[in-house]
DNA sequence: AGAAAATGCTACATCGATTTAGCCCGGCCT
DNA sequence: AGGCCGGGCTAAATCGATGTAGCATTTTCT
């Protein structure tokens, strides 16, 4: 029931329990502890199987090894495929990561916030809300490594990683265009976040830049806590309200899948009657009939970056601001052919 | 940078840190401690923000109110929508998850199990792999709650939650017989873990019931830990190995994702010249062109029952065995219709 | 030889909360 | 007056690991 603690090894060893907690953080030579003693203790350790109770340590440390990781939905596969490679990364530093969803919502990453600092997590990835800038500047001046990733505070001097979400939508508006798409509408959500900013930005500026005329009756925002059924209930009235629309860009993953049924609904073809390009890659685009033009973001290269600034961080803080953007890559498929 | 403590509260107040404790921890009345000194205290504490250390709680008490999540793997959408659930369910008891993926690989589990063990969480929720009866069966020896999930070891008594398999995989079997398709074949993993059995198990079974002929190589047991291109490869070469086929079973997910993607590389026409049932149901699933009938799992209703089994363990330990097998849902889609 | 330095190890305080055992004071009883 | 009781509170031990300060003992140096 009880563990091996570091007085069961000292016991059995002879020795007080300082020596054996030296010897085991390979303080042994520095700390003068006999080759004898040290080989003893270690042999003790191995054959009770010892593990540090890692609350003691935590306690008289400061360090749990643990990081938290705020998604906004730990459901949603983009969320979910970085939670996995955020996972494996932080095991190879034997960090454990505590996960919380916000669902978007202030008051729940707030939440969130304050239980990790409770449990002393060493460490926070953190999707941010809106306004959370505050308790985020906070939680940096009280010393604790943070890395925000998908969006970021640009007033906030922070470590962050990020797409780069301007040319994501650039490049997927861009695309539509030399497809030949004249009238292209975006279905984005209402948020003032950089991300979705700069999404719409991307895809306002690749209009201008081609000289195609822009009004914003081409600019769906939804609110983010709507259900599938009201998603595709609004995007379908929004096609129908945009007189000649040939194509759309979906600024999200959920738009996406939930777009894609909307089109379907309206019995539209998807790529002739209307190109389609979508955000996050996903097994849905990659098989669907026709298959799903989108902006992919490389998950990977996301999380092995943001354990890797969070663990420079941690090892020795006040590391230059790390604030990396990585590219997108489109992937073309059929939804932006209109042959 | 340091939290306030107990001390801090009880210096403010003018009592010794013990009347503290004992007041925030709602003993004030049981302890004799005045409504006077009670009351001082816990307005001290509001205003100061005080939150209990869970570090130095957790090492007195021996409970850290955060429970292990061990999956097969949290990009998985089926394991990814069961975590949300679960964490929103034990955050209704404020309980906290410490999560991590097998990869159905039994080492990586039992590091998991270990990992976890010295982090002291309060219980278990498990997807277990081949061989970690053992190690479960200590670990519930060592008194600690655990609820298996997914699959479960029939020779071991402990609580569990699952999908009835032999029922999905034998409704969804029998359907495409009542569809009209003669040589069925099923695509499962190699593995003589419950749910995959069972899940084989129904699929003869029906077969059998309605006097199908039945023989091996109507069969295919792939490994789980092939990449997605070897997963499309073999299960080609089978599709082509199996005279006459009219359709197939997919006994997971990420199968059925698969075997989407190598039909389609045949070129053959899913439902008309091959019927296809998944397991799990999927966004892909739902919209797929054919969609794609497929036996679904109540993934709300088991994860509150997991949590729900494991909180009552954790509130008195030693309550009955709790075995929950739950319906799984046919979903009737174009994938398993001639027409 | 005697002092200084090096060697090898340990006592004890500490992290913050919990909890057991018990102190002190006033009132009541006989 | 002495004893008992109960109300109101606290000292101190405890959980397990860490780390500072320092105690013996031996070795080295002059």
């Amino acid at each position: 029931m009880k563990g091996i603690s570091i007085k069961d090894i000292a016991k059995q060893a002879g020795v007080s329990p300082t020596t054996v907690s030296f010897v085991l953080n390979g303080k042994a030579k520095e700390k003068r502890i006999s080759e004898q003693v040290s080989k003893r203790i270690i042999k003790i350790a191995e054959r009770l199987k010892y593990k540090p109770n890692q609350l003691a340590r935590g306690l008289r440390t400061g360090k749990t090894k643990t990081i938290g990781l705020i998604v906004e939905d730990i459901a949603n596969n983009f969320f979910a495929t970085l939670a996995k490679v955020v996972e494996d990364e932080a095991d190879k530093h034997h960090y454990k990561v505590l996960y919380g969803s916000t669902e978007d919502n202030t008051d729940k990453a707030k939440g969130l916030l304050e239980v990790l600092k409770y449990r002393q997590v060493d460490g926070y990835i953190i999707t941010p809300t809106k306004n959370l800038d505050k308790e985020i500047e906070l939680l940096g001046e009280a010393g604790k490594p943070i890395v925000l990733m998908d969006r970021y505070f640009p007033h906030l001097e922070s470590h962050y990683v990020v797409l780069d979400n301007f040319k994501g939508a650039y490049d997927a508006t861009t695309h539509l265009i030399e497809q030949g798409y004249k009238k292209i509408a975006i279905v984005t959500i209402a948020s003032d976040q950089t991300q979705m900013k700069d999404r719409l930005n991307g895809f306002t500026a690749a209009l201008k830049d081609h000289k195609i005329p822009f009004n914003k009756s081409l600019v769906k925002r939804l609110p983010f806590d709507l259900d599938r059924e009201n998603f595709i209930q609004e995007i379908k009235s929004f096609l129908l309200s945009v007189k000649d629309i040939d194509a759309v860009f979906f600024a999200t993953n959920y738009l996406g899948i939930s777009g894609i049924e909307s089109i379907r609904a309206l019995n539209w073809k998807i790529g002739k009657e209307i190109g389609v390009v979508g955000f996050d890659d996903h097994d849905l685009f990659r098989l669907h009939s026709p298959s799903i033009t989108c902006v992919s973001q490389p998950l990977q290269a996301i999380g092995e970056n943001i354990v890797d600034i969070l663990m420079k961080e941690l090892n020795r803080p006040g590391t230059p601001l790390t604030q990396i953007v990585l590219e997108p890559e489109l992937v073309v498929r059929d939804s932006s052919k209109r042959g």
